[in-house]
DNA sequence: CGCTGCTTTGAACAACTTCAACTTCTGTGG
DNA sequence: CCACAGAAGTTGAAGTTGTTCAAAGCAGCG
């Protein structure tokens, strides 16, 4: 509050998708060169989140998508009886508020993890940017196939594995994600807690807790809270049940460019 | 094979959205009326498929869209183990092949319960159509939306309910969805096994057969094999959990029209 | 009529949860 | 800078829910 040289108005900083270190990830990858000054034209910053803040409510009206630049956050449901199931986490270069467009309303609440910054994009004149650009339409139809796909490989973790199989499986696919911004496959720092963890695996916070002692125990990770370590990446495949790298995290015609 | 005069080329029969019973549930609910001449053009009818039969297998290349006429199928993931996780289960009016759009083949086999009809939609061309018709556009974004909200339940019901809860939920919104097909809310013959209900579940055979005897014993519903009676609606809700209406059946900017 | 596949029921068992206690970390104010 | 309170994480022991295994019942069909 002091610090008045320190503030800037964030919504005047000039967006731009071109020096974006996310442009292969989000939704400038699909879009031809020309008409990338068009998304950027719609596309704002928004105010960072605090941790713990929201982003939207369930219920509230979609007026824009959201792409995580950095940060990260959960989204969640809320049941009739009060009780929140956790639908995903969101890492940087992801969309947020594709479940809002059936009834231009959000059905799931998202709050940040940790201080995160997002661009805001207006539905209405992506979707009017979308039917001019045929890349970028393109792109949100698979974007939003690839939700499809990742919460119907959710289906499969919550109605098939094992608590074991669970976590090993959900660690795996929170290091592929990390690699892919370019980061480290078998080093990070987890922002969700034990507790988002277990209600997004459908298992108990002490089920959790065990588990990464066990992994440790069994030498294919080391955990001290938030840091994990992963010492055995096949290893922990195994547990999982996936030696093939299947998972789809990029949702382009071809497969990573690397 | 003898009734030759029984035998037509179905793919000559014109599909007519217009006189579908079906299409204040399917694509052509978006439509302005002059352009679905051009939705019908794209359509073709299929060689209906036998109780059994595959529409189409997880890995093929995606080609189409399609829409149940009549029957039902269901969509399930295979993983590397080779377990099976049923993803859905399809009724009339209702469109499959979403998941596909993201890497251009599909990622869940369809299997029809029983002998089921459906239309054939050329994805490429449909997309193009899209763009032209604003109304087909948005409807198709929020199709897909749709099916994100219904899966995203489904991992709530997954992560949350118990054994009792999480059938009670599958019977109401089957009900609901044969109530919107103009079928009775209460009396049906469910299409899948005790089986396919307990994969869809995430629970045992036996115990979803347990629990259909406890339900009756409590006079929630009679059920003999297939067929099913629900007696009392709302003591079904209260087992589920849910009390209000709030299940997202119906992709329209309002409410149904009833 | 006797097969086959689906469904139901019972009893033992296992996996995970719940409850409870304790430890470790984090942040805040004295 | 330390003390303290609250949150988050870990661990153990008991309890429950749902699974597994086994067997019998039932409908449909050649």
């Amino acid at each position: 509050m002091g610090e008045q040289e320190k503030v800037v108005d964030l919504a005047q900083i000039r967006v731009t998708c071109q020096s974006c270190s996310l442009n292969h990830l989000c939704l400038p990858m699909s879009i031809a060169v020309g008409d990338l000054d068009e998304l950027e034209r719609i596309i704002r910053h928004r105010r960072p989140l605090a941790r713990g803040e929201h982003l939207f409510r369930m219920g509230d009206t979609l007026q824009h998508l959201y792409a995580v630049r950095a940060g990260s956050l959960k989204t969640y449901t809320t049941s009739e009886g009060g009780q929140e199931q956790i639908t995903g986490f969101h890492l940087p270069g992801e969309l947020l508020g594709l479940d809002g467009i059936c009834e231009e309303r959000h059905h799931v609440s998202a709050k940040a993890l940790e201080t995160t910054s997002l661009c805001e994009i207006p539905f209405a004149q992506l979707e009017d940017l979308g039917r001019r650009c045929q890349g970028l339409g393109h792109h949100l139809l698979r974007l939003m196939s690839k939700e499809i796909i990742c919460d119907e490989h959710m289906l499969m973790v919550l109605g098939k594995l094992s608590a074991e199989q669970r976590l090993a499986s959900f660690l795996v696919n929170i290091a592929s994600r990390f690699h892919q911004r370019g980061f480290s496959v078998s080093e990070f720092n987890l922002s969700m807690s034990r507790n988002d963890i277990g209600n997004y695996l459908g298992l108990a916070v002490e089920t959790v807790s065990r588990l990464f002692t066990r992994f440790q125990d069994d030498g294919l990770l080391q955990a001290a809270r938030k840091h994990v370590h992963i010492r055995d990446m096949t290893g922990l495949r195994v547990v999982a049940g996936q030696t093939e790298e299947r998972c789809i995290t990029y949702p382009s015609g071809g497969p990573p460019h690397d």
